[in-house]
Parts: structure tokens; sequence; C-alpha cells
DNA sequence: CCATAAATAAGAATGATTCTTATTTAAAGA
DNA sequence: TCTTTAAATAAGAATCATTCTTATTTATGG
């Protein structure tokens, strides 16, 4: 079965909107993307698809923030910043110490290592700019 | 209101349950723990002393692991590796580099970091074992 | 003894995610 | 072109970790 536009339409769209964003997204917020110009979307379909992407490695997960899943094309080794105040997650640039740390693991624990999430939590520049509005109030 | 033996009696032998294991343990695996010790705890107190804790900074979380949030009384800054298919959680001895990653962020960000979370995930020594196992049979 | 505030138990409610079923779609062969 | 087959999907039900609500217990200080 060769792959068509019109077969593969939804999951394509999923993952063009995975790559084309840098809003490190929920399921909920890529459905909510597609919606208007994919209106037989479901919700269910960004899941199952969310899900075979991940199982591909043609995206990843970061973890949940807030209690939900979010997910970046971006496959790279990079480290996140996650804002715990809005959810607001950026990348961060910089050298990724993911190898040293799988040597290590391979090596201390006898284990395989397949991925490596790094994130760091705190506050945004906007949260804390907001912060301080008020504490001037 | 001061601290007595039985008023915090739950709440001190949770904590004690997270300090005391290197399992990296789940709501659920603290509640089955001290059940047989303590007939009465119910499971809502354990959540809602685990997320106190969390917020006093006397625990961390690690994040969710097949959809469950994991927790380590050990909230120096170390490396977890995460056995996705166990769901095993070991410690990795090496240092950490939180400190360059939080320098890294603060700058380019403008950001405030609070904590870390690294994990590195793959398969552990035991699962790789009976996975060759399985495929010798 | 009484008033107050925190901690709790029990179970209901929430909500993200997964599962089930029936339907649609495209591909390949007769 | 018709038929068969397998994947992809929509819709909504089901699951299950977590949070919330309410009434109760507990300790403290007056």
């Amino acid at each position: 079965m060769e792959r068509t536009a019109k077969h593969f339409r939804k999951r394509d769209a999923i993952l063009t909107c995975l790559r084309q964003t840098t809003e490190h997204p929920s399921a909920e917020w890529v459905y909510a993307q597609l919606k208007p110009e994919i209106p037989d979307l479901s919700l269910g379909t960004v899941y199952r698809n969310l899900a075979f992407f991940k199982e591909q490695g043609l995206i990843i997960s970061l973890g949940t923030v807030a209690g939900v899943e979010r997910f970046d094309g971006n496959t790279q080794d990079h480290v996140h910043f996650v804002c715990t105040n809005c959810g607001k997650v950026d990348d961060l640039e910089c050298e990724s110490p993911m190898p040293a740390l799988q040597e290590a693991a391979e090596h201390c624990l006898s284990s395989q290592v397949y991925g490596c999430q790094i994130n760091l939590t705190g506050l945004c520049r906007k949260c804390l700019e907001e912060n301080n509005k008020e504490e001037k109030v």
C-alpha cells in the first residue's frame, strides 16, 4: 500500500504541525490547531498518531507539564526549560550533556540508553516580570 | 500548634518511607508500603502529603513514568535512569550537569531556574538479559 | 470546657488518555 | 471495473491517576 496524499492527510498534518511549531504542544493543542482546516479530525486520531510517531522516533515526548504530555518535533538532543507558572517550554541553546551521561549509565548500570529528557524548571522571563509588577502594586 | 508524635504520625511516616527507600516510588507504592502498619491510612492522605512535601522542597518529582508520577526523597541534584520496560529507576553516579545548564538558561532566557529533571531512558540490565534469553529460545 | 485550625478518611468528581466498534479509505488482484 | 483486504479513522465509552468535597478527628490555647 503506497503513501498517498489523501490516505495519510491527517497523519501528515499532525506531523507537519509538530514540526512547524516551537510550542512543544500537547495533543489538545495539535487538535485545536488542525480542527479548523480538518473539521472531521477527531482527538483520538491525534493521540493515536502521536503515539505512533513517538514509537517510530519521529517525535519525542518531554514528559508531562501540569498533568499533560508535551511533544517535540525536533528529535535532536537538546535541553528544555519549562515554566512551572505558565507552562511555556523553551529550547536551550547549549551543548547537550547527553553523550557523557549515556556513557556513564551504560558503564555504571550495564543498561542500554535510548533517550534523554532534560527539563529545567522555573519561571520564564514573562512570568518573572509579571511577578515584579504585582509586588510593586 | 506544635509538632507531636501522634498528630503528624502519618505525615512523618510518608516522608520517612520516601527517605528510606531507593525505589523512587509512586503514591500508590507508598500507600501499599505503609497500609499494613497504618491500617487507617487513606490514599488521599498520601497524595496530599506528597504534594505538600514537594511544595516545601522536602522531596522532588521525577515526572511520570508510564502515566504515574514518581518521587524521590533525595533532593540532591542527580541524574536518573528510567527503564521503559519495567519502570525501575536508578540513580546515576556522576556529576550533575545542572549548574552549567542553569547558568545557560538564566543567561540565554532571562529565566529563573528552580529545579532540574534529567532522565535517561532505556532498558535496564535485567530487562536486557531477559530480552536476550527470549531471543535464544 | 470551649473554640479554633490543621489533618484526615471516604468517596465523589475530574480529566487526560486509551480502548472499542463500526465506518471509511485506498491498494492490489481477478 | 468489481472484490477483497488492511489500515486509518470518528465517535463515544471506559479507564485510571489524581484532585476535590464533606464530615470527622485531633491537638492546642484560652
